[in-house]
RNA sequence: GCCCAGGUGGUGGAAUCGGUAGACACGCAGGACUUAAAAUCCUGUGGCUUCACGGCUGUGCGGGUUCAAGUCCCGCCCUGGGUACCA
């Protein structure tokens, strides 16, 4: 073979790989181990386009790396199979989401094996196959059969905290009662309580209720109001549901993040979402008209006497008793309008001010003042105690409540002018307040939670704004939730008994009367009694994967406790940053749950994450005059009125319009369509977006493998620029890519009718250096996963060792294992052409020495003020101020003094020498 | 509004510690080989100016620190992403 003939290259390996299982992973083994994956793709009707392999090339040339390192790689793939869009098939078309979930993944994995990922497959975990779902039933079991101990600080038994009610009853502000009392209530009460204490447990929750995908969705499938997948509205909606408690790992959650080495944008996305808030809980005593009091939450209690009102949330459970007579119709009548609203409505409103007043008053706890009480919408019922003592002075939602219903605003904080806009820094001294005067605010904080400590009317208070997690889902591909119900009751599986495997049903919709499509099972049933019918939602499945695949065949537990022993937590996690606050947490938390029931050793899933950019696509846009079947190239559509559409991106090139092509691509609507060109070409115009079959944009990359090859696409998605940045597709500069492959070819094929070529000669001292240059900087920058500036090194490498027409076996043979991460067929086949028996992947990467960088000499680059003017030669051990002395003695250097004296002369060794005049 | 990332040639991007801005690649222009094409190779390529040597200018904008700033500091503008009344 004298040609690159990159389809059969890659065919071959691609193969030979395969038959001899060269990426599977060992259990055991002396090696080192080193776990990098990525996160496992959803497999959707659309196939892979050529966004999706961007990670998981990056993700394949570490393992390759640390295989060449000599690192035992787990390096798996599977799929998160559980989801909507298959559901949403099934209820259009009535074919069952098994099916065509399992030809999605067919079609993937075949474009998948395309691009020569080293991933063991004999590892893949679907799920949902029952033989994996199985386990997530299991690990909902132990959520059910847990609860949050916050003395121990971790997950226990809930049967030892049965065993305590027994001995000891219980206390706490909300709960109460005696071991005998305990002991003396029914099976329904004690299911009730011990459903407070659950990390699985079902309660009533305000939901966000989706009706056209007729399910409940978690706060983060919502975006901007609107379903994240189809779009559609959501209300809000009061459920019983079955939930997670994330809530108690709240803090855990976010003092984890400081032991990550994360991106910093991540970890921040985190702590807002967890949102820990520290302030004290403030009891007001309602007046003599009203015997209740209203308890509220405060970061700013410095603030206290400033407070000018106090503000509730139309969903406020006291609401009814402190609307009084005379206010309470117009008062009742906002709460109701406030709380149906949408939350969407609710957004595209914010600055919309709305309230009203209750007509009841509470007491000022230091100064006995009389504070009125407001219904206002700005104020969340979910959220501390769904009440706040307002201070408009310092705040500014409610500096524009007062201004807007004229209420007083008294300024306690020294730092801004009040009266024209509202003060909020958390730093002056506190004036108007009795006594914490003329103390700084951080002191004032301190002082006032102990006033109100010592009037025991609050106490100092952490608030999380991260919510439990809702977990059931009125859907059918999902995994059955374990659970049936006896009288009433909830109780989980026996474990013997799973998996409960999703039963047939006719139709995948929801009921007539609105329950889940499951209640359309025949003989739903566990002992005779019902069984649960929401099921879970998609991120359950995805939570624990990461360590299935360790131990992925094990019919005896989730994995077993040597494999885990072995493999710990993931050394390296790639995928996008898309899932920040959802899978992101959701993984980090079932780890946690996971470690504290002992099942592993770690309580954070992933060490290190990297979140690679989308790639999208360019779509084209042509113009059609309205209400005409006439088409206008893009220079002519000002004078229309024109719409857009868009149009199949292989129709077009550098924004000219195939209109042949297009005709044949939809007769019916272009074929007796008129185009109106200008200066003889039909051109589109170009957008960036999304890669997605809507814009008819998606690029597929088994085109570009068939027309480049996996090397060039692998090296090209490296080489378009930082991973993690957003970049659009384009083909432009692949073909540089293919012309490095083919010159890195030519130089093992230099000899007659180029044929194979490779010398055991000597390598000279410059090639060396060529060599060493280019290992140093491919080993860096995997390191540091900065991918598309090693690929341009080893460009300049090979355009190096062209230029002194080296086909030195000592050279091209370590070369070839650098590169072979990411062009790994090209250099396996060069490898066994050389003579090797053993595959590429398991050679030991080389060996940087750094003597053969070494130089004597430099040549400085002189600068007069900082502008360089030219170069001179100077030995890297001479002295410095010899150096300078020869600058200033140089002829040139004469020129651009001027005849003026040199003010002050720097030289840097090895760096630069700068004449100051 | 708040948080994060970013702004460098015609294009993608490089410059890892404050030390020759534009590596590498695309595109473009010119040339070599060829009957021709493909492939390959060579030369040039930030802008302005100059026959040329050279000069001036240049990393979103305005200031500053420094012998020296794409890089550090202050103040703005713009783009992309996340988040949204969390008291």
């Amino acid at each position: 073979m004298s040609q690159y003939d990159h389809k059969k290259i890659e065919k071959d390996w691609q193969k030979e790989w395969a038959n001899n299982q060269t990426f599977k992973a060992e259990n055991t083994s002396d090696k080192p181990k080193y776990y990098v994956l990525d996160m496992f793709p959803y497999p959707s009707g659309a196939g892979l386009h050529v966004g999706h392999p961007l990670g998981y090339i990056a993700s394949d040339i570490v393992a390759r790396y640390k295989r060449n390192k000599g690192f035992n790689v787990l390096h798996p793939m599977g799929y998160d199979a559980f989801g909507l869009p298959a559901e949403q098939y099934a209820i259009q078309t009535g074919q069952h989401p098994a099916i065509t979930t399992e030809e999605n993944i067919k079609r993937y994995k075949e474009q998948l094996d395309r691009i020569g990922f080293s991933f063991d497959w004999s590892r893949e975990i679907r799920t949902s196959d029952p033989n994996y779902y199985k386990w997530t039933q299991w690990i909902f079991i132990q959520l059910f059969n847990s609860w949050y101990n916050p003395q121990t600080d971790k997950a226990e038994s809930i049967s030892e905290l049965v065993s305590t009610f027994e001995k000891q009853g219980y206390q706490s502000e909300e709960l109460q009662f005696t071991s005998e009392e305990w002991i003396g209530f029914d099976e329904k009460k004690k299911s009730d309580i011990l459903l407070q204490f659950r990390l699985a447990f079902l309660s009533e929750t305000m939901v966000n209720w989706c009706p056209a995908l007729g399910s409940v969705l978690a706060n983060d499938e919502i975006k901007d109001g609107v379903s994240e997948r189809g779009g559609y509205p959501v209300e809000r909606k009061l459920m019983y549901q079955w939930s997670l408690r994330i809530s108690a790992y709240a803090e855990r959650l976010l003092q984890g993040l400081n032991t990550l080495d994360w991106t910093e944008s991540i970890k921040d996305s985190q702590r807002n979402w967890i949102g820990k808030s520290e302030g004290c809980s403030i009891v007001f005593e309602g007046d003599e008209a009203l015997p209740n009091s209203l308890e509220v939450f405060t970061t700013r209690p410095d603030t206290i006497f400033g407070v000018s009102y106090m503000a509730i949330a139309p969903e406020h459970e006291l609401l009814n008793d402190l609307c009084v007579v005379e206010y309470r119709e117009a008062a009742l009548q906002y709460a109701e309008k406030a709380k149906n609203r949408s939350e969407r409505e609710r957004q595209s409103e914010v600055k919309n001010i709305t309230g009203a007043f209750t007509g009841s008053y509470v007491n000022h706890p230091f100064t006995g003042k009389k504070i009125p009480i407001w219904i206002a919408d700005y104020v969340l019922g979910g959220y501390g105690t769904g009440a706040v003592m307002a201070v408009p002075a310092h705040d500014a939602r409610d500096y524009s409540f007062a201004k807007h219903f004229g209420l007083p605003i008294l300024e306690v904080v020294q730092g801004g002018d009040v009266s024209i806009e509202v003060y909020e820094a958390k730093q002056g001294k506190i004036i108007n307040s009795n006594f914490l005067n003329g103390l700084e605010v951080k002191e004032a904080i301190k002082a006032a939670i102990k006033a109100v400590e010592d009037k025991k009317i609050g106490k100092g208070k952490t608030n999380y704004r991260l919510r439990d997690a809702v977990f059931g889902r009125q859907r059918y591909w999902g995994e059955p939730i374990p659970v049936y119900y006896e009288n009433g009751i909830p109780k989980t599986f026996d474990e013997k008994d799973l998996p409960l495997v999703l039963p047939e049903i006719d139709k995948y919709l929801p009921t007539e009367t609105g329950e889940p499509p499951l209640s359309r099972a025949k003989e739903w049933t566990y002992n005779g009694y019902p069984i649960e019918t929401t099921t879970m939602p998609g991120w359950a499945g995805s939570s624990w994967y990461f360590l299935r695949y360790m131990d992925a065949q094990n019919e005896n537990c989730l994995l077993s406790k040597e494999t885990v022993d072995y493999w710990q937590n993931i050394d390296l996690y790639v995928g996008g940053s898309e899932h920040a606050t959802g899978h992101l947490l959701y993984f980090r938390f079932w780890t946690k749950f996971l470690h504290d029931i002992g099942v592993v050793p770690f309580d954070e899933p992933a060490k290190k994450l990297v979140n690679q950019g989308m790639i999208q696509g360019i779509s084209s846009i042509i113009h059609r005059v309205n209400n005409t079947n006439k088409f206008v190239s893009v220079g002519l559509k000002n004078n229309f009125e024109t719409s857009s559409v868009y149009i199949d991106i292989s129709l077009v090139k550098n924004n000219e319009v195939d209109v042949e092509g297009l005709k044949k691509w939809r007769p019916s609507e272009f074929e007796n369509a008129e185009f109106e060109f200008e200066n003889g070409l039909f051109l589109a115009s170009a957008e960036v977006g999304k890669m997605s079959k809507r814009w008819h944009n998606v690029v597929n990359p088994d085109d570009v493998c068939n027309e480049y090859g996996a090397d060039t696409l692998r090296l090209y998605e490296m080489f378009l620029g930082p991973l993690q940045d957003a970049k659009p597709w384009s083909t432009q500069g692949i073909e540089g890519v293919l012309r490095f492959l083919r010159k890195l070819w030519r130089l093992f094929h230099q000899g007659e009718n180029e044929s194979f070529l490779l010398p055991d000669t000597e390598p000279t001292k410059s090639e060396l250096k060529i060599l060493h240059k280019t290992i140093k900087k491919a080993t860096e920058d995997i390191e540091n996963f900065s991918f598309n500036t090693s690929v341009s090194a080893f460009m300049v490498c090979v355009n190096e060792l062209q230029d002194l027409k080296c086909n030195k076996k000592q050279i091209l043979e370590p070369l070839i294992v650098l590169l072979s991460p990411y062009a790994p067929h090209i250099c396996e086949e060069l490898w066994r052409q050389a003579g090797h028996k053993e595959s590429i992947v398991y050679a030991n990467w080389p060996q940087f020495n750094p003597e053969f960088l070494v130089e004597n000499e430099f040549n400085y680059p002189i600068s007069f003020n900082g502008k360089v003017r030219f170069n001179l030669l100077f030995a890297l051990d001479k002295d410095l101020k010899e150096i300078e002395n020869e600058v200033l003695a140089n002829e040139q250097t004469l020129k651009y003094l001027e005849g003026k004296p040199a003010k002050k002369v720097i030289v840097v060794k090895g760096k630069i020498v700068n004449v100051v005049i």
